[in-house]
DNA sequence: GGAGTTTTCGTACACTGTACTATAATCTCG
DNA sequence: CGAGATTATAGTACAGTGTACGAAAACTCC
């Protein structure tokens, strides 16, 4: 059987970028869990060691694959700066909810070159706004806490997205049992009503009109 | 030489406490990476299968370690909501930087009976304030996000407790190359003025005040 | 052609979680 | 007291992990 030796060698197979974007599928379909680098290897057809050519690490690898998610956040806005906002909040929690792996990773990670502009860019339109600077900074942590904080809560607890049998009973059970009432009550109102509403959005208006009123507060 | 054997059977000499007790010392030292069960079990003068008759899994023993955690916030207040909102928040912010490996896990991990019973606990506080339905959901995820979103943010971008050489070097080069001005000028703004105020304190005395005063606007 | 460089990869090692099985100490019941 | 059941403790083994080391193949350049 004139299975062919593997190629050594010469010009390169293998590319940075196209070691991430299998690596970004594989994560997304099973989670970065089960993300190896054996796996990775063979699902580009390669041997394990070769991808350490491109890749120090697998702790790398994975800084590169949030940072290839961060990439995925369109940078350019319109509008005034609450719109601007609004449009990197929107975008930065879309791109979350497409790699709900990278969510945990997101702030644990230390950041590549794309999250980097990304934060710059929020903290550019925060002080295009002209808002007093420690409102800006609270600002920053309120929109950002709000982003990471929605999307780990909709894969933690149960978007339609992100589902597993197990997690289905668990809330059944909390919320058959009578223990903890009004974590059962809470538990409800997002269940029932509210999904439909865009709750991302809405508090993230709560934030930004915040904000604003405290600007026009102090201008007069 | 007498080495004695190590014993079998009998009256049992390890507890799931014991057990999880030691884990947590373990995890404090050397982060959750670093914990493995044969370790544990070293550590314990055990073997490393005694450990599978009190914990079913690593994964649950670690949910029992969070839960560790939460067992450490104080569930009884004083005073009035805002009063006892804020000390639950102190307290869950306290307990989540005396324990950093938990930070990520909080919000990924199954809660136990003990971070339920805390997140019972701060739902009823807000639920005794008389907000209107929306309000107080709104405030619970602002509470909770910041609770997080600001451990997260001491233990990843530098707190004094759990810097790393590696760390600081980074945000040197981040402060001494040009890129990102922005971000430079955010992060200096941490670094030197405010760390000394009570920043977790400030901007949860933020949403709480917000939260109040959109109560009193309802009541007019 | 030969030398040097670049890219690929096989093997090996230390380490992980844990399934399965064996074993010893204790408890129960006669 | 003795025999059997129960329970707590472990040893061994296996599949899987990240990756250090070194070898080998294909390319470039002289």
């Amino acid at each position: 059987m004139g299975r062919p030796k593997k190629k050594r060698g010469g010009k390169p197979v293998l590319t940075l970028d196209h070691i991430v974007e299998t690596a970004l599928g594989m994560a997304d379909e099973q989670g970065i869990e089960q993300l190896s680098m054996r796996k990775l290897a063979t699902e580009l057809g390669a041997g394990v060691m070769s991808l350490y050519h491109y890749v120090a690490d697998k702790d790398t690898l994975v800084e590169a694959l949030v940072d290839r998610v961060a990439s995925e956040v369109e940078l350019e806005t319109t509008g005034d700066w609450t719109a601007a906002a609004r449009q990197l909040a929107v975008a930065t929690h879309e791109a979350l909810l497409r790699h709900p792996w990278a969510i945990p990773e997101w702030s644990t990670v230390w950041p590549g070159p794309y999250r980097f502009a990304l934060t710059e860019q929020l903290l550019e339109v925060l002080a295009g706004a002209q808002l007093p600077p420690d409102v800006a900074d609270l600002g920053f942590h309120a929109l950002t806490n709000h982003i990471q904080g929605f999307a780990r809560q909709r894969v933690a607890y149960g978007d339609t997205r992100t589902d597993t049998e197990e997690m289905r009973n668990r809330v059944k059970g909390l919320l058959t049992q009578g223990d903890y009432p009004r974590v059962a009550e809470h538990v409800r109102y997002h269940v029932d009503g509210h999904s439909n509403h865009d709750e991302f959005g809405y508090v993230l208006d709560l934030i930004l009109d915040g904000l604003a009123r405290s600007k026009a507060d102090c201008q007069q």
